[in-house]
DNA sequence: CTCGATTGTCTAGCGGTGCTAGAATCGCCG
DNA sequence: CGGCGATTCTAGCACCGCTAGACAATCGAG
């Protein structure tokens, strides 16, 4: 029976060859250079193959983007490892967050900006996406109000999300980005 | 001469008649079915036609782009009119703007989402978008520490627009949406 | 060992996209 | 009324996501 588990283990690469594709392809070029033509001539397959293995574009986007939630919950921890939850934790959270959009641009957009059909806030959720906003909530609870530490962390995320498209965008000057930061943390930090 | 003055005003309301049959299209099907066939389609003109009045799809983007910061900025003037920056002021603003982008979703992609050409943070950043900034600067700035109202002004846009967005995408909750704005405009108003 | 069935992959193609070259038509002016 | 410039259209390019059906490779039964 190897034969049989050869063959799946193959499949199982090509998978992740897939995936790894796709990324590494809309990192260096953008998404929208992400087509399956494109895509099937890196890994030497027709296109046809990829729908064996997803349901279409948005399902790959989907597995990438479900690779940058487990790489932002690591970085994220790593980044407030220590014990009390004070101002400095918040700050280095709130960097480490911008800084892993910016260093991952495609990566953060096939997460948070563009059609990834993952569904969010829903009983249905994967495990990396709890994951993540669990992180940000397990160190933020402290600085909101008891009965809705929810509610908190969402905003705080949802400031960060902004600051990073916009900026990323053009839409915001590129120069003071650490200062609204700090700025943005200062108000959100219970004082 | 009237006959070239006739031309020029039917030429410039078929410029119009693109943007305005453009943003219908995109509000009521998404911006995705906003084809330069099915826009020709409608004008009853040949696609070509759309080429001797914008460079490229883009371009008709930023049309509409351009209208909705005019209008956005009549929203927050109407919602902001009397006296003192007070708390309910801010408020008010804050609920004008996410109100505005639930309104008209299809308008606020073209203005923030979406790659409309039109510079930002830059010189050349047309009229309406520095009116429709100013207004917010004009009654944020008395929140703000006094050497960068300008830093605040736009680490609070940066909030609503994450807020919408997340919202927007299903990435947060739809249901307690105005519970998170007055969570944001507690933390940001001065106290 | 052969042969049919199953599995997997490929070629070729569908209807759609943004955009454009060159033909055809329209309407003004002399 | 005829010619001509401006305008509009037809037809087409290269590309997109996706899929049907031909083909080949592999497996299991006799």
């Amino acid at each position: 029976m190897s034969v049989r588990e050869r063959k799946e283990r193959e499949r199982a690469n090509r998978h992740q060859l897939i995936i790894s594709t796709a990324r590494e392809l809309a990192e260096s070029d953008g998404w929208d250079a992400v087509t399956t033509r494109r895509l099937a001539e890196r890994i030497e397959f027709s296109q046809p193959v990829l729908y064996s293995h997803f349901r279409g574009k948005r399902e790959i986007l989907g597995a990438v983007a479900l690779e940058g939630f487990a790489e932002l919950t690591t970085a994220l921890r790593a980044a407030a490892p220590k014990g009390p939850d004070d101002r400095a934790t918040v700050a280095a959270l709130a960097r480490a967050y911008t800084d892993f959009a910016t260093d991952n641009p495609a990566l953060y957009d096939a997460m948070f900006s563009l059609d990834n059909g993952l569904p969010f806030a829903d009983e249905s959720t994967p495990a990396p996406l709890h994951e993540a906003f669990g992180v940000l909530r397990e160190h933020l609870a402290g600085h909101a109000r008891p009965d809705e530490p929810g509610l908190f962390v969402e905003a705080f995320w949802a400031a960060l999300h902004g600051l990073v498209t916009l900026t990323r965008a053009g839409r915001l000057p590129a120069e003071r980005v650490s200062d609204r930061l700090t700025l943005l943390v200062d108000r959100f930090v219970s004082r």
